[in-house]
DNA sequence: CGATTTAATGCAATCGATTGCACGTTGATG
DNA sequence: CATCAACGTGCAATCGATTGCATTAAATCG
């Protein structure tokens, strides 16, 4: 119904699936040699052909919906018009928009993406990067960084553009896009302390991930700025971002009587394993405990209680990666120094913080319920 | 260290970022032809080549890092190892775990995948899979399918293996893996009947999608079936399935005063929207009304309430589609007729949904906040 | 008006693999 | 001992683009 392609069909025709045109075809179609089409074509090398006969290249190209053929392109430059995004896991709810990001960035400049998971494993991470770049991508995105990454340090010094987003490699050759993690940790004790609690305990992240140290890190330091005394009571490592080590370390807390009436949680989903491990001990969120969050991802709004976090710009980090890599990609020469960005957080107030208990935090209270959070030494 | 190579560098080696090695070097490095090499690395064609040569093949080719050029391979064979995945968004969390069934299938058998977005955008799903056709993508998975899909039908009908997941288009030469949204629904109806409700409204979805015409449909069936009777006024019709759409049509709902005692929306995140929408009136779920979703989208166990909703096996739905497209690409011949699958669901009762007040579609009730659902003819 | 520059196009090599065909060995057969 | 299979390898074409260089035609100059 769209008109053209009269039933000459020049193209064999046969079967019907009628073979896509290539060079050769516009050239024939045109009068002209290959390579005059491939110029005509190339918005760089255009200015070498004729106006007139360039044009007509372009029509005839339309007509016959010429598309380049990829592999050909790719073998003959090396270049595959291709990135690869390695993250933990698709199905963390974090992880797509930042995906997103680098898709909406890229995609106008005609590149496409790989997306692979690693599930958090050392050796699937080593895989998907050999199978990336066996694959012959341009580029990669890395959500999956250790801080001892020597596979990312290897592709960087091999000179693959590569960047990661969300963690850091300790390797500062291999740039980074991160958000502001000090900065939120120091918000969200800032609120904390704000409504009145002072013995304020943490669930701290993976400390072999960047995300897990900083934010770890940045809980020490301000704490001890703000004039808060920390024990070792009061911190809490999960061994891996999740509900279930969210709630293991609520009840280690809370078995440790650590007397804290606020627990900062490396991130959103530590947190609501924390919030079900205090119900589980028929404690309540905020009454009882307030609990925070980092990250703000999808869906914390509307949980029970809807989460105090940190938001960071998971979409802006994505764009943020993309773009660095476009500029790199653009770059002649091996490219300058490698750069490490930080996007900044914002403190997102929900209802799962609110002021502490009325002395609460001073010794055992008469309340039952919190009596498993008394000062202990 | 490897033998061959004598320095007389024929590859510049000035950089140091050594090329990677192609067949030629593992010829010469073995002292055969670049034919002997391939056909020894080919599992296939492994057979015509003495067993001692092959296995020093083999060899070489590790001890030199051998990966096959993507770009060549595919330039010769036609075929690129890699499927497109086209979702309407990334974002939505009921897609990754879809997406992570196709990969996790595909993987292992040395398929990569493309994800593109298309925002639910026509243009965009057409130029989407434009693109990915362009790219040479072996095949694709299309969970933004609409019940007219002039673009889909194309696709299939020219050859390139298809299949559409979660949702369906009309045309039926378009191959399709979808759950079981008949028996979903005629579940979630039979729960709310057992808990005592009569008076059940809907709010359906977009009827151009397969999902939205499939569930509103069975709903209008197995009611009357099991002897309800609906009238316009208990049905709401969402422009899309979001939040904001379901809390539109609660309200339009409750503005009609369809004295319904509960309401069965098309998917989660409608319902999501229908539970704030009663909230902002002042009304409870399930206390009021009784609020069910559909597809069991990550964290709706978190909610408040906790959603009773029918869980769809996203991981399946990928897992399969996946399974048939490796068949359909092993098959030599244009293959055999279209396949539709149809996964099983399974109900999942939580919080959302309670007995109906005691005679609260009877008529106005004396309370108040109940009074909007009154019967009104 | 002839010589020389410039502009536009064609030629052919190349990227790295696959694969039909031809060739040379080897061993079995009559 | 000559003949012929069968087997294992090598040769060379091919996939579809890009690009340095050669070539031709047109334009400029002296």
């Amino acid at each position: 119904m769209t008109g053209g392609k009269p039933e000459t069909g020049k193209t064999g025709s046969a079967a019907g699936a009628s073979r896509r045109a290539t060079l050769k075809d516009v050239a024939r179609a045109v009068g002209v040699h290959v390579s005059t089409v491939s110029r005509a074509l190339n918005p760089a090398t255009r200015h070498l052909i004729t106006e007139e006969i360039a044009t007509r290249v372009l029509e005839v190209s339309r007509e016959l919906n010429y598309r380049p053929n990829p592999a050909a392109y790719s073998l003959r430059t090396n270049r595959s018009h291709t990135i690869g995004i390695v993250v933990p896991d698709i199905t963390n709810s974090i992880f797509p928009p930042m995906i997103r990001g680098v898709e909406d960035v890229l995609a106008p400049h005609g590149y496409a993406a790989l997306v692979v998971n690693t599930d958090l494993n050392r050796e699937r991470e080593a895989a998907a990067i050999s199978t990336l770049s066996a694959r012959g991508v341009d580029a990669m995105v890395v959500a999956s960084a250790e801080r001892e990454d020597a596979e990312l340090s290897a592709l960087a010094k091999q000179g693959t553009p590569v960047v990661t987003i969300n963690r850091r490699t300790d390797d500062a050759s291999v740039s980074s896009v991160i958000s502001d993690e000090i900065e939120g940790v120091r918000l969200m004790l800032a609120h904390l302390v704000e409504l009145g609690h002072r013995r304020i305990a943490t669930i701290a992240g993976n400390q072999n991930l960047s995300t897990g140290q900083r934010r770890y890190d940045a809980f020490l330091r301000n704490t001890l700025a703000m004039g808060l005394h920390i024990g070792p009571e009061q911190v809490g490592f999960a061994n891996a971002f999740n509900e279930a080590e969210g709630r293991r370390c609520m009840e280690e807390l809370l078995a440790r009587g650590s007397g804290s009436t606020a627990v900062l949680c490396a991130n959103d989903r530590l947190a609501i394993g924390a919030i079900s491990a205090l119900r589980g001990r028929g404690l309540s969120c905020p009454g009882d405990v307030s609990v925070t969050g980092f990250n703000d991802m999808a869906m914390v709004d509307c949980i029970d209680p809807p989460l105090t976090t940190i938001r960071i710009p998971h979409y802006g980090i994505g764009q943020a990666a993309a773009q660095f890599l476009l500029q790199r990609l653009n770059e002649t020469d091996g490219g300058p120094a490698p750069l490490h960005q930080v996007l900044p957080v914002e403190l997102i107030v929900r209802a799962s913080t609110a002021a502490p208990r009325k002395g609460s935090a001073e010794g055992p209270s008469g309340d039952p319920a919190v009596s498993h959070m008394r000062i202990v030494r």
